[in-house]
DNA sequence: GAGCACTGC
């Protein structure tokens, strides 16, 4: 790969004014102008111009602290590429990320957020006519590429950490393959024959720019990809960290961890651990351990403080890991792949990495999920050991031998080959592509898995027997930002009359985890979800829940004021054992979809008390999903045959009824099914004809 | 009587 030749610095960063109006603002403007001639990539602005010039598609390998993600679009734009309205739009895998990278960018560039510099994430749109350069997640990105499939108010599109590759990443970098080379053909053609071709709403077509951001490790892949585009190298900005590794393996990483946390607190300086831990239940057990072992030190050495985040802990308890610790004290933070990526915490010197990672991976003959700890892969090694060098040098303790690290992959198995395609392929579908066998993926899914996905698509009634979309359903499906077999219950539910309880319903599955149950309140937490509990299943439970917040702040509601909402609403989420950020997604997600599916014409229409007839639209909906209780009380998953279990959390885990729907079958030391409802046997042959043509 | 990494439309 060539390295960047040393460029000249433009006069675009040195020429930012300083304001005005009060000294304090000067100093400030210039403080941000002195910061960004610092950054890595400052020196080399007009070498990447140059080359974004030269080359259609452009790799970028840029390491942590090069400025890449806030410079480059600033760089775009003084070069000219947002004239005649056209934009910039940045890729992030995150939404986190396009909003804290958009804000900043419009610090730097002294405009008002959304003018200038805007982002558009899912629920939150930033963005005005004037917004030249748009940050946003990938898949927002992608729902853009359905309205207008050619993209056409983008001069250049950059798609950021691509290393990730996330499914809406990978789609998105095999569409925009595609779009760039139809935008070409369109600007030739014009050429040719004179005519002014018009992309949507009448726009003109002009080339596209397209610019890949990636961590050093997987840069060659893109390369290839793109036909052996261009890879430049920027230099990153991080403190060096000294990696160390064990003699031998270790049988007990828990432990391994333990010596290790104790080890740093007792011999090394001052600075917060970091370690690296697969799940709750784990990071829990440790936070124990530390604290027993900590009886066991002289009083003067106590002073360690341990404290823990993964995603599921509520908000005031995540912000505990940023505060610093107590003067003399030093923090051990306990976290899953949540620190990884997601959330930087300050004052990290020290990180343990036992090496593991917990993986979803989705089996498509089974229609089932494994949840499994795994090796990391050598980029994730990387990505935590970073974590101990950002505010000064830093160590990292890997708790395996050295020549285990070399066998690690080099990255994570892409998701895309870990995961249920049928959105995907739905998705794909509705933009026009028809052969998806044949699709340029980077990384190209199993047969498998896209032949069963295409089966489950026809069988939802999205696409014809010869894989065409299905019209009007199919399109219907594409455009709801849903699994299609929830959009599909949407559909039913509209000809069920129940359309107002499955937007609930569809909502509130989308998340996760709705209760939260802690385990030193786990009494009070179950004698809270009772309360909600139906006799029917999950399903209503979650309904009568869903109700039960919006009574209550209905009831309390005298101003429409959305930080009141969300203040009453915490209270009733922490009276309730509800996860309120759970609850607060489930409500914007119910707010999206009903706008959807009113704009397709449907009337929201409600089936009042008459659960019979819900419960009968969602056997429906989810008939491909059925199980049938077996002599000795497992069940029998009707579709794949395996013998499964009712999770612990669903309501109906004591009652057992004999026939139940199911949403989700995942093993981890079981096979559990979750969210289910109970129904008669007898509605699948009547409501699912196509399935089970006969009894049993 | 179990446990759930993360992200996203």
């Amino acid at each position: 790969m060539p390295s960047m030749a040393q460029g000249k610095l433009k006069s675009s960063v040195l020429n930012s004014k300083p304001n005005p109006k009060s000294p304090v603002a000067s100093r400030f403007r210039q403080k941000i102008a002195e910061h960004r001639k610092s950054l890595p990539i400052a020196s080399v602005e007009k070498r990447l111009i140059e080359e974004v010039h030269k080359n259609d598609i452009l790799i970028i390998v840029g390491e942590t602290g090069s400025g890449k993600t806030t410079q480059l679009p600033q760089f775009l734009f003084n070069a000219g590429f947002c004239r005649e309205g056209k934009m910039v739009g940045i890729s992030q895998p995150r939404r986190i990320a396009a909003v804290t990278v958009a804000k900043r960018v419009a610090e730097e560039c002294d405009v008002q957020l959304g003018q200038r510099v805007g982002y558009s994430i899912r629920f939150d749109d930033t963005t005005s006519s004037s917004t030249r350069l748009k940050y946003m997640t990938d898949g927002f990105l992608l729902r853009e590429a359905l309205l207008d499939p050619l993209l056409s108010r983008y001069s250049v599109i950059i798609v950021d950490e691509a290393h990730e590759r996330t499914v809406h990443t990978d789609v998105l970098l095999a569409l925009l393959k595609k779009v760039q080379r139809a935008r070409s053909k369109a600007v030739n053609e014009r050429s040719e024959n004179g005519d002014v071709l018009r992309g949507c709403q009448g726009r003109k077509v002009s080339p596209l720019k397209l610019i890949i951001m990636s961590a050093s490790l997987n840069a060659r892949v893109f390369s290839e990809y793109y036909g052996g585009a261009k890879a430049l190298h920027v230099q990153g900005r991080q403190f060096p960290v000294d990696i160390y590794y064990t003699v031998h393996p270790e049988s007990d990483y828990v432990d391994a961890a333990l010596v290790t946390i104790f080890q740093i607190h007792l011999e090394e300086k001052p600075g917060d651990i970091l370690v690296f831990l697969t799940g709750q239940d784990e990071i829990e057990s440790v936070e124990r351990l530390v604290q027993e072992r900590l009886q066991h030190l002289p009083e003067d050495k106590r002073k360690l403080l341990p404290l823990t985040i993964f995603s599921t802990l509520p908000s005031e308890q995540q912000m505990r890991v940023f505060a610093p610790a107590p003067i003399g004290f030093r923090k051990v933070v306990l976290a899953t792949n949540i620190a990884e990526t997601s959330i930087t915490i300050p004052g990290i010197r020290y990180v343990v990495d036992p090496g593991l990672v917990k993986a979803r991976t989705y089996f498509p003959n089974k229609g089932m999920e494994t949840l499994d700890v795994i090796p990391a892969s050598k980029a994730q090694a990387l990505q935590r050991s970073g974590r101990a060098g950002r505010e000064g040098p830093g160590k990292c303790y890997r708790l395996y031998p050295e020549r285990e690290f070399e066998k690690l992959e080099d990255s994570t198995k892409p998701e895309i080959k870990r995961c249920n395609l049928s959105n995907v392929i739905l998705q794909l579908k509705a933009l026009g592509i028809d052969d998806i066998v044949g699709f340029d993926f980077i990384d190209k899914p199993s047969r498998g898995a896209i032949v069963k996905a295409l089966e489950e698509l026809s069988l939802l009634g999205a696409l014809t027997d010869d894989g065409k979309l299905e019209k009007p359903a199919g399109d219907q499906m594409a455009r709801l930002p849903l699994d299609p077999v929830y959009s599909r219950a949407l559909i039913l539910a509209n000809q069920f009359n129940c359309l107002e309880e499955m937007l609930i319903t569809v909502a509130m599955l989308t998340v996760e985890s709705i209760f939260y149950d802690p385990r030193e309140k786990r009494e009070e937490a179950r004698t809270s979800k009772n309360h909600f509990a139906s006799v029917e299943g999950d399903h209503l439970t979650y309904l009568s829940v869903y109700r039960e917040s919006n009574e209550f702040l209905e009831k309390r509601k005298t101003e429409n004021s959305e930080a009141k909402v969300d203040k009453i609403m915490g209270k009733w989420c922490k009276d309730n054992f509800v996860n309120s950020r759970s609850l607060k997604h489930a409500r914007d997600t119910y707010r999206q979809i009903r706008g959807n599916v009113e704009q397709m014409g449907f009337n929201v229409s409600s089936c009042g008390n008459d659960m019979l007839e819900f419960r009968r639209c969602l056997a429906a909906s989810f008939f491909l999903k059925a199980a049938q209780r077996q002599m000795d009380g497992t069940y029998r998953a009707l579709e794949s045959g395996e013998t499964v279990l009712i999770h612990p959390t669903s309501v109906l885990f004591r009652s057992k009824p004999e026939c139940v729907i199911f949403n989700e079958l995942m093993q981890t030391s079981e096979k559990y099914i979750k969210n289910l409802t109970r129904i008669d046997p007898l509605w699948l042959a009547e409501l699912a004809p196509h399935h089970y043509k006969t009894e049993e």
